[in-house]
DNA sequence: ACATATAGTTAAGTGATTGAACTAATTTTT
DNA sequence: AAAAATTAGTTCAATCACTTAACTATATGT
């Protein structure tokens, strides 16, 4: 392929990325209470998901600090979503999970996520979605595999 | 489609749009030299695709507010990357334009990120990239008309 | 027992953002 | 032509999310 033809797949890649990642973001936050921010939102969306959970696991996932992981359950932690409860066999350990209040607040929030995607599914055929996953899914695992080759060299 | 299947396409595409956005951020920042952040090295970028460009432009593009604008350009002039030049005939406004340093940093960039996205374009079918950008422009398309119909409630 | 590794926190600093109040310049209305 | 409204951009105070480096406490390996 032709520089001129990669650099309009670059340009096209990087606008409609750009603001589908920007709108999908602010669908978002319309959808969640004013209460989170949308970060936080993944955040409780992730700890639920792994029932117990863990600081460094948050921290790989979302390949942050392990610093910036503190301060963001500590927000959280706040505001009463979630709760640090220490391991018992090992005390350097803190498993975090949501509260009453936080997998509550966590439910509705999914509940009208889960609408507001459907409602947009309906301008596609499912065939159309699954193989725009797939393709996704392939450029992810490209990544994967740069990071791994990018780590043997070291 | 039923709810099961819905939350597991909503799962997939969070999952995947989230890494890959990630990695690509890293891959970015792998790229571009130290002065630069990713948003700075965007916001050179889009100056530079327009030619002349104002803060409003840049506000409306990126979805910010104008005084964010202030404060990015205000990094960027400060690293001599870009210059502020008054209209002459309306003198609240300002152009902004890459100086010479700015434009000699943004091509050096452009064209590390055309190599490295040329190596990731290999394992694709020219087809399916194609395939993939027309439904991902489709669902951008999505987002314009329902903030259309949403600005025309008000 | 001592050295090393791991889990998590603290502290200082930066970048990106918002919102409200503001200045200066331009346009519209009366 | 004067007054009112709009527009372009800035300033300020605050918040969030993040980084790096130094740290505490605990656990593991030799």
């Amino acid at each position: 392929m032709n520089n001129e033809k990669i650099s309009l797949l670059i340009d096209r890649y990087m606008k409609v990325s750009f603001y589908v990642n920007k709108m999908g973001e602010l669908l978002i936050k319309d959808q969640i209470c004013d209460v989170l921010t949308n970060e936080q939102y993944y955040t409780l969306r992730f700890i639920a998901q792994q029932g117990l959970c863990t600081s460094t696991e948050i921290s790989e996932a979302f390949y942050i600090n392990k610093s910036a992981v503190t301060s963001n359950i500590n927000r959280l932690e706040g505001k009463g979503l979630i709760e640090r409860q220490q391991d018992r066999s090992d005390r350097r350990v803190f498993h975090l999970k949501l509260s009453k209040e936080g997998a509550e607040l966590l439910r509705e929030t999914e509940h009208k996520i889960h609408k507001l995607v459907e409602s947009i599914m309906t301008n596609f055929e499912y065939e159309e979605i699954v193989r725009f996953l797939d393709t996704y899914e392939k450029l992810s695992q490209i990544f994967i595999q740069m990071k791994n080759g990018k780590q043997e060299e070291m």
